[in-house]
DNA sequence: TTGGCCATGTAACTTGTTACATGATTAA
DNA sequence: TTAATCATGTAACAAGTTACATGGCCAA
């Protein structure tokens, strides 16, 4: 129970691809998992913890510095029982969208500013994922887990396109705004 | 200061929007800002008492119940302060794509009853935005906001679109995943 | 021998949610 | 007169982030 078991399904997930130490994991979740999820530092070392305490991981190797830790038998069970657990979804927090909502006190131009930044993030995401598809079809480690990365990756392309589409669509439509303002 | 400005821009811009009761305030932000933004009620109500401290919002009518809190000047101001200020975006917590990331030890069947879900779900927001977009439309009051409301929930649709074409992209995927495995 | 990175942790703080407590008004 | 809804708040808890503290190892 303990620390939220959303965190236990990164940790856990993450040293059933690959067993490694703390200080790795905590790089693999910002840098492989970062684009839909996230753990904090002061996350990942309590959620070992307790993971290793509940013998769901075990450590291999020298017991001080440097230990890689691996998931055990009843950790894999454990894993596959958390993965068919119910989706927790947060409550949504989109300040772009919070800002546009009330678009006519900020005024026109500073909206447009706002999609204009928004799409050109959307871009480099585009670009970063297009490299990421790339870089996992090339391995051949993981060559198991590959497809089932494409779909989260996949995922984040869509999105990316969609917020670009949307953008362009904003700023006709933020054009149509000013232009009636002018005119009323 | 104290509260996140992000509550504060929330409240702030809903009671711009029109005075109302702390009540009314609770509703409207889950009910219109629903689909981009939440705040819980344990929030809102210290929010409020703080900003009618520092003079941005005042009470109107009786001091009881069934108040209407109103937007001042300086309420104003301190609003457009912050819808200009740069947007805080929260770590990403995708819980179905982390799902999705572990889907060797989750198993093929199971990622597709989720995508699946995700695609029932992506297609009922598709329509609550449809019919949210005509109702905003509809409506005369609030016909200055309209324009901007309406982008917003552009987003959403953009948003909903891309997530059912991403699942049936997905459910391909996942045959070819199953095809594979079985003739391996 | 110093700066950077690997490595492990903790403690304080912020944020946010849930449940509880209270009471007025109104419709059935 | 009873249940629902309007209305206002608080307190306890849960979750998550940041900054701090520590030390080994290795390369310049």
């Amino acid at each position: 129970m303990a620390r939220s078991s959303q965190t236990e399904v990164a940790v856990l997930g993450a040293l059933a691809t690959e067993p490694m130490t703390g200080y790795a994991l905590r790089e693999a979740i910002r840098d492989v998992l970062g684009h839909f999820w996230s753990e904090s530092f002061g996350q990942i070392y309590p959620a070992l913890a307790g993971l290793e305490q509940q013998g769901l991981v075990e450590r291999q190797g020298g017991d001080g510095r440097g230990a890689v830790y691996a998931v055990t038998e009843t950790g894999h069970a454990r894993l596959r029982e958390l993965l068919m657990q119910p989706i927790q979804t947060g409550p949504p927090r989109n300040g772009l969208l919070l800002r546009l909502f009330f678009g006519r006190t900020l005024g026109v131009a500073a909206c447009r500013d706002l999609v204009t930044q928004a799409k050109t993030e959307a871009q480099q995401r585009l670009r970063e994922y297009e490299a990421l598809a790339a870089q996992v079809a090339g391995e051949e480690r993981h060559a198991t887990d590959a497809p089932f990365w494409q779909l989260t990756i996949s995922a984040g392309r869509h999105s990316a396109q969609a917020a670009i589409a949307w953008a362009d669509e904003c700023l006709s439509a933020l054009d149509t705004i000013d232009t009636q303002e002018h005119t009323a």
